[in-house]
RNA sequence: CGGGGUAUAGCUCAGUCCGGUUAGAGCGCACGUCUGGGGGGCGUGAGGCCGGCAGUUCGAAUCUGCCUACCCCGACCA
C-alpha cells in the first residue's frame, strides 16, 4: 500500500502534510506561507468553483472584479474592520526598483515613494463600498448581488497548507438591499446553499449556525457560519456568511432613495468560501492510502489500468476502452485510459489511490478471455470482477453509491463524535480525550467564552440554527440558557 | 511573536560528536534488457560551490562566530 504515508494514527498533521504534497494537490512555494497549487489540486478546486459559481448565477448575482490593491484610508473607514485586520496586511509602499549603487542587486527606490500606501486586499468590502457609493442612488438599482472570485493576502503569523496559506483564492459575495429583512435573508440564503454545496458534492456534513459576537467576522452584525468536523476531532469552519447591518453604508456614506421618496442607508451581506475547503476533503475522507475525492468533486471518475505483455493485447484493451469511454462520456463521466508503459499496472493502482479517483478498472488478457473486467471502489477498497456488458451503467450506479457512502461514513463518524455536556468537569474530560463536538449550556456571556477557550482551548463554533432547543444552565455559571450552542477545538 | 528542528544529488536522508586522499545510500532520472493482475529484477550511466558570509587550520561538509531560509509545536486569526 502506499508505503510512504505516514499514517492518520501515527501524526494526523504530518499525515496531511504529506497527503497534499504526495497527491499533487499543492507544494510549498519560494514564497514563505503561500503554497503552489499543482494541476491535479486546481483541477478539484475548478470542479467546486464551477459549482457554485453556477449556483450563485441561478441565484441572481454577477461577477465583477474588483482592484487587488486597496488605498490604506479604506480600512480606517469602519472601525471594527479595521482592528480585525490590520495586524495581518501586506502593504504596498513604493512602485519602482532600482539597481543597488555597489552594483549589487535590486533595492527599493527611495525617490518612489507613494503618496498613500496600498493594502494587498486581505478582503474587499471596503474598496468595493468605496465602488457602490457610485452604483447606488435609486431603490431601483437594489438589490446588488455581486460576486467576486479573487486572491486575497492575509499574513498569517503560522501557515499550513490549503488550511491556513498567507495568499489564498476564494469568492466574496457582495449585495447590497433595500431592508434589514432582505439582506438577512440573502446572507441565510447563501449560507444554505454552501451547506448543500458541502453536503451534496462535497460529501461533507456540515451544521448551519451563528457565530457569538467574539467570533464574529469585523464589521457584521452577524455572522453565519458552516462548521464541520475533521477526523483527528478538530472543526473546521467551511464558510461565512456574514449581514452586516448599515455598518459599510454608513462608512462608505452609500445611499438610496426609496419609493417613498425618502434617503436612506442600504443594507449589506458579504460572504465567501475558499480553497480552504480542499483541507476539509482531505481531512474528512482521505484515509492511510490517501486521498477519497467524491464522484461529484472528482475531475476523474474512472481510471482504466491496462495489463498487458504485447502490443495485440494492448490493441484489443484499448477498443474496449474507447468504447467504453465514449459510453460514459454520454453519461457525463468521466474516464482515463492510463496506457502510459512507464509504469506498471502496482504502480499506477497506489498512485491513483493516492490521488483519490473513485473508480478503477483494471483490464487484461484473462478479463479480455472472459469478457469482464475488475473493477475497484476507492472509499471502501472492496474489488468485483464484473461483465464488459452493461459496464457503464454499473459504474454510473457505483459512482452515486460511492457518493452517498461517503457522505453517511462521515456523518456516521461525526455523530460518533458528538457529544453532551451537563458539567465542566464533564466537559473538560471530553475535550481533551474525545475531542468532537460538544454540546453544552452557556450564558452567552463573553467572559464566560473566553473562560471556557483559554482552560480547555475549545471555543464555541456556532449556536446551531437547526434542531430542538433545549433550556438549561451554564455549565460554568449556572445561569440561565437558552440552548446549547456546539464547543470543539478547531483550525 | 515565543519554543523546537532542519539546511549535503531532483526527493528522503547518512556522514558532522572525534577535521585528512576522489562526499555516500535508497528512491527518482537516462540507456539496455528481461518483464507486466498491487509502488518489478539485472546491468550501465548522468547528476553536488555540503544554505550564505567571515574566522581557526598545512587542510573544513565536519570546529567557531554571525546571517538567511524553511518546517514543526504553541499564542493570534478564515
Amino acid at each position: 500500500m502506499a508505503k510512504d504515508l505516514t499514517s492518520r494514527n501515527e501524526d494526523y498533521a504530518k499525515w496531511y502534510n504529506e497527503l497534499v504534497i504526495k497527491s499533487g494537490l499543492a507544494d510549498y512555494s519560494a514564497v514563505r506561507g503561500c503554497m503552489v497549487i499543482k494541476p491535479y489540486g486546481y483541477s478539484i478546486w475548478e470542479e467546486m468553483k464551477q459549482y457554485l459559481d453556477r449556483r450563485f448565477k441561478e441565484t441572481g448575482h454577477q461577477n465583477a472584479a474588483f482592484p487587488l490593491l486597496i488605498p490604506k484610508s479604506f480600512f480606517a473607514k469602519e472601525a471594527k474592520h479595521v482592528e480585525g485586520f490590520a495586524k495581518e496586511c501586506a502593504v504596498v509602499t513604493h512602485y519602482r526598483l532600482k539597481e543597488s549603487p555597489d552594483g549589487e542587486g535590486l533595492i527599493v527606490d527611495p525617490d518612489a515613494k507613494l503618496e498613500e500606501e496600498l493594502i494587498v486586499r486581505p478582503t474587499s468590502e471596503t474598496i468595493i463600498w468605496n465602488t457602490y457609493k457610485d452604483w447606488i442612488q435609486s431603490y431601483r438599482d437594489l438589490p446588488l448581488l455581486i460576486n467576486q472570485w479573487a486572491n486575497v493576502v492575509r499574513w498569517e503569523m503560522r501557515t499550513r497548507l490549503f488550511l491556513r496559506t498567507a495568499e489564498f483564492f476564494w469568492q466574496e459575495g457582495h449585495t447590497a438591499h433595500e431592508n434589514k429583512t432582505e439582506a438577512v435573508q440573502e446572507s441565510r440564503m447563501i449560507l444554505d446553499l454552501y451547506a448543500d454545496f458541502m453536503e451534496k458534492i462535497m460529501a461533507v456534513p456540515v451544521i448551519k449556525g451563528v457565530k457569538t459576537e467574539s467570533e464574529r467576522f469585523a464589521g457584521a452584525e452577524d455572522t453565519f457560519t458552516v462548521e464541520a468536523l475533521m477526523q483527528d476531532g478538530k472543526a473546521l469552519q467551511m464558510g461565512t456568511s456574514h449581514f452586516l447591518g448599515q455598518n459599510f453604508a454608513r462608512a462608505f456614506d452609500v445611499k438610496y432613495l426609496s419609493k417613498e421618496g425618502k434617503e436612506e442607508y442600504v443594507w449589506a451581506t458579504s460572504w465567501g468560501v475558499s480553497t480552504r475547503m480542499m483541507g476539509a476533503l482531505v481531512m474528512v475522507h482521505g484515509d492511510d492510502n490517501g486521498l477519497i475525492v467524491p464522484p461529484k468533486l472528482a475531475p476523474i471518475h474512472v481510471v482504466m489500468v491496462p495489463i498487458y505483455r504485447k502490443e495485440e493485447q494492448l490493441a484489443q484493451i484499448r477498443e474496449v476502452a474507447d468504447k467504453l469511454k465514449k459510453e460514459l462520456d454520454a453519461m457525463g463521466i468521466v474516464m482515463k485510459f492510463d496506457d502510459r508503459d512507464n509504469y506498471r499496472p502496482g504502480w499506477k493502482f497506489n498512485e491513483y489511490e493516492l490521488q483519490g479517483v473513485p473508480l478503477r478498472i483494471a483490464i487484461g488478457p484473462r478479463d479480455l478471455e472472459n469478457e469482464s473486467v475488475e473493477l475497484a471502489r476507492r472509499d471502501t477498497l472492496e474489488k468485483t470482477t464484473v461483465a464488459l456488458a452493461g459496464l457503464s451503467t454499473r459504474i454510473q450506479t457505483l459512482l452515486e453509491e460511492i457518493q452517498m457512502n461517503m457522505f453517511e461514513k462521515a456523518r456516521a463518524f461525526r455523530e460518533k463524535n458528538t457529544h453532551y455536556a451537563d458539567s465542566y468537569e464533564e466537559f473538560r474530560e471530553i475535550i481533551k480525550n474525545k475531542g468532537g463536538f460538544v454540546y453544552a449550556h452557556w450564558d452567552g456571556s463573553a467572559e464566560t467564552e473566553e473562560k471556557i477557550k483559554q482552560e480547555t482551548k475549545a471555543s464555541i463554533r456556532c449556536i446551531p440554527l437547526e434542531g430542538e432547543k433545549e433550556e438549561g444552565i451554564c455549565m460554568i455559571s449556572g445561569k440561565p440558557s437558552k440552548q446549547r450552542v456546539i464547543f470543539a477545538r478547531a483550525y
